[in-house]
DNA sequence: GCTTGACCTTCCCCTGACTGGAAGCTCCAT
DNA sequence: ATGGAGCTTCCAGTCAGGGGAAGGTCAAGC
């Protein structure tokens, strides 16, 4: 397979196929021509890595999962590990987010939103408290 | 004030300030020694700047704040706008950050995480679903 | 007056995970 | 033979700074 079908077949840009053998996470063979050429093995691969992506995995997660998931001797406990530390992460952000989403929404909700210059978002950004 | 004075009241590092000062959000004085001379004016913008990346807004849209911060003929509603753009693309990571979570989580709770290889997560990564 | 150390300056490279684009080669169909 | 699609490499850019080098400045202490 070129990497056009590799694209198409792994729903991911021919760009980022690139980069992932750039960086080591996949080594597809070359044809003669330099041509890069992917067995069923590196789609499968980069299949594993969109979703370990799509879970927002860094890519150096990705490569300790990659490694794990070829070592048939791992210990499903560092899979784990891995994953909690991932988790414990994703809802670090989320709480990060929803507090900015609490301020904002009150902000918001306090804005006329019309042609007057008055405006609790701009007062509030500049320190001075509304409350 | 120095650039060190302004950091610490300010709670940005010296770098960002800098920063903030070569893409032109700030434009402070220059003593005769060539440090950079800050008024209370500029204290202000930087907290300004401090509070609107807080809450997630970009550059860019600081940018556009503080220029509606400073134009006493503003509309409020186009901050609120902005504030409302900015809003939803929050909820939109909030939602996409807790798509993530809900999976992981039902992944970490099905995975033993002992000694032995078998692996509920590593299963899925590789898309075999284990449902 | 000299030194020391803290503070300031500019400059350039690095981050993560790609994306865009240029210049040039290969392949296939017409 | 030619045109266009697809492939190659390489360079630069993204966002919002962070790290650190090389060198100028200032105030204190001796």
């Amino acid at each position: 397979m070129n990497i056009g079908d590799v694209a198409t077949r792994s729903g991911l840009p021919a760009k980022t196929i690139r980069y992932y053998e750039d960086i080591g996470l996949i080594k597809p063979h070359r044809s003669d021509n330099g041509y890069r050429c992917f067995a069923e093995a590196d789609l499968h691969k980069l299949a594993f890595l969109g979703r370990a992506r799509a879970l927002g995995f860094t890519i150096e997660d990705c490569r300790m999962l990659m490694a794990l998931y070829e070592d048939e001797s791992r210990a499903s406990g560092d899979v784990k590990q891995l994953a909690l530390e991932h988790l414990s992460k994703i809802e670090a952000k989320i709480t990060d987010l929803q507090a900015m989403r609490n301020t904002l929404t009150e902000l918001v909700n306090c804005c006329a939103g019309d042609n007057r210059p008055e405006c609790p978002i701009l007062k509030d950004l500049s320190g001075q408290c509304s409350g």
